[in-house]
This record gives C-alpha cells, structure tokens and sequence, in this order.
DNA sequence: GAGTATGTAA
DNA sequence: TCCCCTACATACTC
C-alpha cells in the first residue's frame, strides 16, 4: 500500500487511474472478482458485487487473495467495512450445500444452524422443502433443484451444488490431436470444468471456445447436447467437431427449423427451444430425446429468459456454457450462476493476446461535428429522432475516407446500422455492401473474394453481426451501432481477434458525433472493452485528418 | 418433398 | 425509441 493505481471507497467501488504505471496488472488481478462500471477516460470505475464475489470464490480464490489485491495495489487503506464485506461475502458461499444422502435423495445441508434456520423459513423455499430427516439437513423435492438454487441466491445465501449428475449415455468421444494440441489455457478450462461438474468458461472470441465444448465432450464421453445461437454457429461447431474429434457425420444430428435430426450428439438452436405452437413450447421431447450426459450452451450470455426455465429442470445434467461476457444486457447474470453454473475458468483477454493466440488490437473513438444546421435539428428534434441524426452525421463519410486511405493495403470493414447510410457510403466509397437484403450467394461471393483478397473494403450492416467469421479483416470502423449493446460491441471487435498471417495490429473505429447522444451511447460501448483490457483512444476528426 | 414467399417474435 | 437481422412456421408452387 504506496501510491497504488487503486482507491477503495466504502461504497464498494474501486477507481482505477488508468495512467500508472501499475495499472494494467492491478486491472488484472482486480478484474478476477470486481466487475467494471464505468470506462472513461482516465479513471476507471469497478464494483465489488456479491456476484463477483462468488464467482471468484467458486473458481477458488479466497477472500486472502482478494483482499491482499487490494492491499497490495490501493494508493490509501481499504476501508475496513469493504474488507469484513468482502470476507463475509466470500464466505457466504458453500455454507450451504445441496448434495445426495444415503438413499439417494435430495438434500439441503448446512454445519451452521443459524443459516439453515433463516433459508428454510423463506416463503418462496418454504414450500420446496418436503422432509426434515436430521438437524442438518433438509430434503428438496426432486424436481426444485434449479428453483431452491435460484431462490437461495436471490436471499444472498447461494448454495454449493454437489449432488452430482446422471452420467448420461457413454459414447465414445475422441480429440484427434494430429497435428495440433489443446493450447494451456483450453486445457485448464476444460478440467476446471470437468473437476466442477458445471460451469461456466469464459474465453474471448477467437480464443478457441469450441475446442473447450469438444474436450469437455472428450472427457465425459457421453451424449451431447450443443446448444448455440444460429444455424451458421451450428455449423461451425459440426464442422470443428468433425475434424477435431473421432465424431462422424453419422454421429452429429442438427436439429433446427430446417432439419430435425437427432443424434448421440446433436446441435440445435436456442430459437427453437422457445418456438411455441397452441401456448406450449412446440420442441421440449428434444430435452429428454436422449439421455444427454452433457448440455453445452454457446454465447451463454445471450440465452433468451424461457431457457433458464427450461434449464431450471436440467439441474441432473452436466451443464458448460461458454461465453466470451457474463455481463447481460437484462441483468439475470444471476440465473447464469444458478441454474448453468458457476463461472469456472476466466482468462483475461490481454493474457491470451500477450501468448500470442489471438492478435493485439487497438480501440479508437473519433468525435465528428453535427454541421450547423443538423444542430439546430437536433436540437427540436423529439429523442427518437435524435439517435438517427447524431449518427448518420454526413461529417461521417469523410473521416471514413480519410481512415481508409490510412490502412490502405488492409482488409476493412465499415459497419452501420442503417440501410440508408450504408448505400451512401457504399456508393461514396465504391465499394460492395452486404446487408439483409442482398441474397445468399452474393453475400457468399462477397465474403469470399474479402477472404481471398480481391476486395478488400466492405461496407455491411448489422448481417455481419452474428454471420459468418472474416477472419482476415484487421481493420473495422463503426459508423452507427444500436443502442450501446456491450454484447453488439463484443461480437464486433470479435471479428477482428483471430490470429492473422500478416501479423497486422487490428484496429478498431467507433465514429461518435460530438455532443449527442451518439456520444452516451457510445461510453456504454466502451466499458465492455475496458473491461477486457483494451484501451480505448479519444481522436478528433480534425486531428485524425491533419496526422 | 423441395424450394419459395410471407408473417411473427425477440 | 425504432431499426435491423435472424430463425421459425405456414402456406403455396412445382
């Protein structure tokens, strides 16, 4: 504790001055149980929550560790309230344990009687408890394993699930390691998971996601259910696992609107768990179709709300979800924790990137002036017009020019969200668009040539949010996105992490118009990034077009 | 059936 | 606040 890059205020948040020369390791350390706030320039703001908390506690920190984090790098002493807040936090999870008794039933187990005390005259849990066997013990009906877990985190008693889980049917999984080797980090994540039974990976995008889904599969051996965002995600996950393990076509089933296959292991989408026909979810028999030994959820951070209820009745099954965010947009990050699990493996996305696996990237921010009499508009304009105007600034077209030129002989993505704005940057730029409109195989013909290089600018809309990879771009400039979504920022930049030949540094635009909302939208985007250790550069459109 | 067009939900 | 995109279901054509 000596002129640390850390204050520690009593409201349980910690700033971070992003200039000294420590901070990028306090970041670090600080990120493993703090979750970030606020990411502007110089000061950055983090929160300590029960969540995080827990999270760490459940990937086996222990409170020690935290608290000498914030010892070791805090420019003042730590409060002494957050430091007995944070131990006592910690040391809420795993007083209560759910695990099996003799005779197989499902119990409720404390050491402290005090505890178990206080849950069990909870209303909401009241009426899941059915037996009172022994002073330390209570049984769980056999179908409330996923709502008491839920209900205890909601009264901040989160309980430790130990109860283990059906094995499934075996069938024999493989990785075909010709060649290629599980990097250190996949390895970690998949016996951290293994060892925990259920969990959650976080890895950024392009860190190799997949190959953690397919060594967890490699060592439970039994049947599998992959669930993922979309059909092109679906087919990635089927094509790695066909070259990556000693899985065949026969083996691996699709089950999605087009096909219904279902298989040993068998991927389908989150979209048609929550298709209803007549009220009633249409596809729920693919749950108990097998006896899946395994349930993997792709980009769990974007399970929609009627699959946590359907997962609530899981709780028997192995369960990985694997993310590259535990931050949601609707805030049930704790249902993440309670019915998927707790979050097991977690590697920072700078750590990775410094090992090489990924490739470095740098985040700008250009500020642009609405023109005078966009001012005015903007001005009288009602706040539903207001984004519109503030960002389809025409001063736009010209930085986007001028940044173009600049990474001349890159791959580059623009990226915008309205049709109207990306015809008249298509049409000012000369270059090919793709947005909902265009039709599959054009799409597929411009993404190819992109890939092999015959063009080498694209201007595409919100398609390329969730489409296919462009690995080969290192350069992308957001002109318009929606909304502040960290998720939208995430999957963007994500575009540009994957290992390139060319060993460029991929750079990252966001184009902001000065003074608007396009501006608060835009400091929502950044935190995400920050978060992960990127730091975000402030240009002026002036400066950027002088240099 | 396979392929296409249209409507709906989130 | 709306816009954009996707996936699914259904109805229709050949």
């Amino acid at each position: 504790m000596s002129n640390g890059p850390l204050i520690v205020q009593s409201d349980r948040t910690v700033l971070l001055e992003v200039a000294h020369p420590d901070a990028e390791t306090a970041r670090h350390e600080l990120a493993i149980f703090a979750e970030l706030e606020r990411a502007p320039e110089h000061i950055h703001t983090y929160r300590i929550t029960r969540l995080g908390l827990w999270n760490a506690r459940a990937a086996g920190h222990e409170a020690d560790d935290m608290l000498a984090t914030l010892d070791r790098w805090s420019k003042f002493p730590v409060p002494p309230s957050v430091s007995i807040d944070i131990r006592e936090s910690v040391n809420r999870y795993g007083r209560l344990v759910i695990e099996r008794d003799d005779e197989g039933l499902l119990v409720l187990r404390s050491t402290d009687a005090a505890v178990l005390a206080e849950v069990t005259k909870n209303k909401p849990i009241q009426p899941l408890l059915i037996g009172h066997p022994a002073p330390d013990a209570y049984v769980i009906d056999a179908w409330a394993r996923g709502a008491i877990k839920q209900e205890l985190l909601k009264i901040g008693w989160p309980a430790e699930d130990l109860a283990g889980y059906t094995p499934g049917t075996p069938h024999p999984i493989d990785l075909v390691e010709n060649g290629w080797h599980l990097r250190p980090y996949q390895h970690t994540a998949v016996s951290t998971f293994t060892g925990g039974g259920s969990g959650v990976v976080v890895l950024p995008c392009g860190a190799g996601k997949t190959l953690v889904g397919a060594g967890a599969m490699a060592e439970t051996k039994t049947t599998t259910l992959i669930l993922v965002t979309n059909t092109v995600s679906a087919r990635q996950w089927r094509d790695e696992l066909l070259r990556r393990t000693t899985l065949t076509e026969e083996e691996i089933g699709e089950y999605s609107g087009q096909m219904k296959e279902i298989k040993p292991v068998t991927i389908a989408t989150y979209q048609i768990l929550t298709a209803k026909r007549k009220g009633q979810y249409a596809h729920l028999a693919l749950l108990d179709a097998l006896d899946w030994g395994l349930i993997v959820y792709d980009e769990v951070h974007l399970l929609p709300a009627p699959v946590f209820k359907l997962t609530a009745d899981l709780q028997a099954r192995r369960r990985l979800g694997l993310t590259a965010t535990l931050v949601r947009e609707d805030g049930r990050e704790g249902d993440v924790f309670s019915l998927i699990g707790p979050k097991r493996f977690d590697a920072p996305w700078k750590e990775i990137e410094s090992q090489g696996f990924i490739s470095p990237a740098v985040c700008y921010e250009v500020r642009v002036d609405l023109p005078e009499g966009d001012r005015l508009e903007y001005a009288a304009s009602a706040d539903e017009d207001r984004y519109r105007l503030a960002a389809t600034a025409p001063a736009k077209i010209s930085v986007v020019r001028d940044l173009v030129a600049r990474h001349r002989g890159e791959r580059i993505l623009v990226i915008g969200q309205y049709l109207d704005q990306i015809d008249t940057l298509a049409e000012a730029l000369d270059a090919p668009k793709i947005t909902g409109q265009t039709p599959v195989d054009e799409r597929e013909q411009l993404y190819q040539a992109f890939r092999e290089g015959s063009i080498e600018l694209l201007v595409v809309s919100k398609v390329a949010n969730f489409s296919i990879d462009l690995p080969e771009a290192s350069v992308a400039i957001q002109v318009s996105g929606s909304f502040g979504s960290r998720q939208e920022e995430a999957q963007r930049l994500g575009r540009l992490l994957r290992p390139k030949e060319s060993g460029h540094t991929a750079s990252f635009y966001t184009l902001i118009a000065r003074d608007t909302v396009d501006q608060d939208f835009a400091q929502n985007r950044q935190r995400f990034l920050a978060e992960q250790g990127y730091s975000y550069t402030i240009l002026d459109a002036d400066q950027l077009a002088a240099a």
